[in-house]
DNA sequence: CAATAAAAAGATAAAAAACTCTTTTTATTC
DNA sequence: GAATAAAAAGAGTTTTTTATCTTTTTATTG
């Protein structure tokens, strides 16, 4: 459904989320550990994701990410836009650029609810919602 | 959602599947031509989807492919399945091999729902569903 | 049976995605 | 202010996906 990177992202979003409490900030290291993603990889899309203003961070000793209480706001949306751009919003089952309720490809009416539900599910998760089911031990980022 | 080749794939079984008519034959290049797909790439997945027996085909002068009444039953989940793989049926929003019931991933149980009716709309509809519709002139398997 | 038209097979190329390594910049701390 | 630790930036590599080109096989038809 997403790319890796954006996997990713969602992942390093919420682990980074649920490891900065008060003043501390992880390192790309300590994220890429967290989440089983390799190393340099995860941290050009931490690069990204606070160029994009989605995480805070702080270079230098002691350094690192760091989420405010507005970046626990964000959706997996404002990731996915972020990371994927408007892909699952334009989506068509058969690629067709100019799917549409006038134009539809064979499978447009079939998949339009669906889709609908998970544009619903990407804009109504926020990473407060998944730091705290994480937070329960019930979920998790990792296998095993 | 489904790969490149999955979407040709889909594509290139309703054409032939709609321009098959007793006897007739449709070559990978007015395949390729009728679904707005690169031609040589087409006639590959022609051969995959051959091999595998969701269609037929027919060598020489007058051959090419085409479907009989069984191959029209074949569901848009069998043509991913030969395509893609289960990708779809194991998928997880977040990519993690190891997410289920008793070990998901945070948004695991958001997504549940979804999947059942994606995995439902792939395999509740066949290819002679899709042949309907197109014949009906409201629906189109190419951009404009 | 020769010419031909089509799929099948094989090999190669181009583009995109995933991933790695190196250097630079910035802040901290001793 | 030198040493250091971290992110940022840049450049490079590998793998996968998408696409193309060439040769071979098979069937048809005159």
């Amino acid at each position: 459904m997403f790319s890796k990177s954006c996997e990713y992202a969602i992942k390093a979003m919420i682990f980074v989320a649920q490891k900065s409490e008060e003043g501390t900030r992880i390192g790309a290291k300590e994220i890429a550990n967290g989440i089983d993603a390799p190393e340099h990889f995860t941290a050009k899309i931490m690069q990204d994701l606070s160029k994009k203003k989605l995480v805070h961070s702080i270079k230098g000793p002691n350094g690192g990410f760091f989420m405010d209480e507005k970046d626990l706001k964000t959706s997996i949306a404002d990731i996915v836009m972020a990371i994927d751009g408007d892909n699952m919003y334009m989506d068509c089952v058969l690629g067709l650029k100019a799917c549409s309720e006038k134009n539809p490809c064979p499978i447009h009416n079939e998949y339009k609810e669906i889709k609908k539900n998970l544009i619903k599910m990407i804009e109504n998760n926020t990473i407060a919602d998944f730091k705290e089911k994480l937070d329960s031990g019930k979920f998790f980022l990792k296998n095993t």
